[in-house]
DNA sequence: CACCGGTATGGGAGCGCTCCCACCCTAGAG
DNA sequence: CTCTAGGGTGGGAGCGCTCCCATACCGGTG
């Protein structure tokens, strides 16, 4: 892979075309207002005629910043996420990014080598901010960018008290959501598939789960609790652990799509019908909902909708903190189908 | 959003520190082997110590090279393909960069100006190298980029005769490895849904679909041939569609796992049961055909080995072109389940 | 008519690195 | 002992911008 051959244009030869200093034309190009109408005019002129690109590096090196956001994926949960979960995001993120005109670099993490060549990678000054996706509870990386000086903005946070800033989904409000439904459909024994209870996201749900019961009267019962990993082996094991714990259930709210096409497995293993014997509700209203058989009621988290929000919090960070972290949490929303 | 504001130590700094000149140390930096062990280890330390490293602007703009890569995907083709198509592609080219220690730009497409906008980009000397995923027959993106002395890698190509550097998955194989699988389970009339015929990937699975009937000795019948789109709806409509022509079919080949889902809920519509009335392939072999009821036959593209296969080829683009276009086709595999 | 404030403009001084030429020194050859 | 050949090394000259200070010029004031 070699370097450009074309040698192309510099501010100085657009400045001699348009028979201007360097300066103005720097002017001109960065949009500043002094700059008289008629020079303006002249210098536009040039830049066409010439073909002017800006160079990138140059504008770095002098300017010290990079137009470019850096979003960082684990690799792990890339795999593990309900299917189109980072494609959503990523989308959002891009589209943002693509109307302030800045480069979205992409960082999916793969060990904890690469995470270290990351915070290197940061210290070269490559990005003006950093997105950070799919965090975990005990992620010291968060706090090691602000460090750095580096604007960041989370999706999701790693606990209730979140000190850097986030954009999240209503959790709670999502497990909320599908217990009230189950129970407006008379359901009196109400069970749930837990995500990796050391992700504030699956705690969330649960508690979401929990305030449901509790605003519909039903007293808790912890044996209704099984705890999954947000993936389909996992939500059908917990699926099991629970018929035998509970056969009586009459439903099931399981914390992501995925784990609830586990659990609808294991319930067809055990000769359940779904729903006429157990009904079922997932999180995510992935495309794996809809080709579910039956098609699966879910609760929809606005994916793509986090992923513009994030990248529009990072570029609004003004310098001055103004006191409390920014954060967001966006609402979800239930989609019902024909499993409950 | 805000630069950064603690100041990083620089080359000059480092120099002074190991006592040496500034050449050397750079020299040491990039690994050159014009320097004296001793020489070396002192700067080593001098750049541990003050926890050194190298700007990457300065570097780009001196070294007129980026150690960045772009990857480009149209947005609309991000919605439609089998869910985890990008993302594995991704994930493939994503590790081979980090392997060579290179960044990965993602650029989502999502109308003409925004390609416009990508090819300013380019020329603002940003990327060492562009990848193109899902290119379209007439899409002259990838000779543009060639034209600025740019190396390009597409993922798949606009024709049999591409003069543009690919790597693409054997999709005249794939149509051939199914039909062959379904006519060894005795099927006779075998009909399949196609993609949209404007992208050669649709055309060469098509090819393969008549390769393979015409090596079993099946005469060709154009009625058993329906176009698609690659997605849901479109292969609902044509499996329709085939069912109206060609009423006695008892076996299709989809040429996407999506459109197989389409075709599986047509015939569900029709009364035909899967498999016994009508066997039915697909290809991606994503998460949607294993979720299928019954789960989906398909054939399974290396797709993840195809982003790193682009991301080497690009990297090794040595700077002589030696005469012929590097391609790369790789092999795909059938997955057998039980629609057939 | 000298003076002032403001606006428009030119261009020097870097930003931190790579490239490359010049120079030093040492060892072997003549 | 001089000469030559290199390996090692230092540092000047940019790379193409942005920042910012200095300058030029304008009309209005006292």
């Amino acid at each position: 892979m070699n370097g450009r051959q074309n040698s192309r244009p510099t501010l100085e030869q657009v400045a001699a075309r348009a028979g201007v200093g360097r300066g103005t034309v720097s002017r001109v190009i960065n949009g500043s207002p002094r700059v008289s109408e008629q020079t303006r005019a002249a210098v536009a002129r040039a830049v066409a005629e010439l073909g002017y690109v800006p160079n990138q590096a140059a504008r770095a090196l002098a300017g010290s910043r990079t137009d470019a956001v850096a979003l960082v994926i684990p690799e792990a949960e890339a795999r593990l996420f309900a299917e189109p979960y980072f494609l959503d995001l990523i989308r959002g993120v891009s589209a943002e990014l693509a109307e302030a005109d800045k480069q979205l670099l992409l960082t999916l993490v793969r060990s904890e080598q690469e995470r270290q060549r990351f915070e290197q990678y940061l210290a070269a000054q490559r990005v003006d901010g950093v997105l950070l996706a799919s965090v975990h509870g005990d992620d010291p990386l968060p706090d090691r960018v602000r460090e750095l000086g580096i604007p960041v903005v989370m999706n999701g946070r790693r606990s209730e008290a979140e000190s850097v800033p986030y954009v999240d989904s209503d959790n709670i409000g999502a497990g909320r959501a599908a217990v009230a439904h189950l129970v407006g459909r008379g359901r009196q024994r109400i069970a749930t598939v837990t995500g990796p209870l050391d992700m504030y996201v699956a705690r969330a749900r649960l508690g979401g789960y929990r305030a449901g019961l509790a605003e519909a009267g039903h007293a808790p019962d912890e044996g209704l609790v099984a705890a999954g990993d947000f993936t389909e082996d996992g939500g059908r094991a917990a699926m099991r652990e629970l018929l035998e714990r509970r056969p009586g259930l009459d439903a099931v709210f399981a914390a992501s799509d995925v784990m609830a096409a586990g659990a609808r497995a294991a319930l067809r293993e055990a000769g359940r019908r779904v729903p006429d014997d157990v009904a079922l509700v997932g999180v995510d209203d992935s495309p794996v909902a809809r080709l579910m058989d039956p098609p699966l009621t879910s609760v929809r988290q606005p994916i793509e909708e986090m992923g513009r929000t994030m990248a529009r919090m990072l570029l609004d960070d003004a310098p001055g903190g103004r006191g409390d972290v920014p954060k967001r949490v966006l609402p979800t929303e239930l989609v019902v189908r024909e499993s409950c």
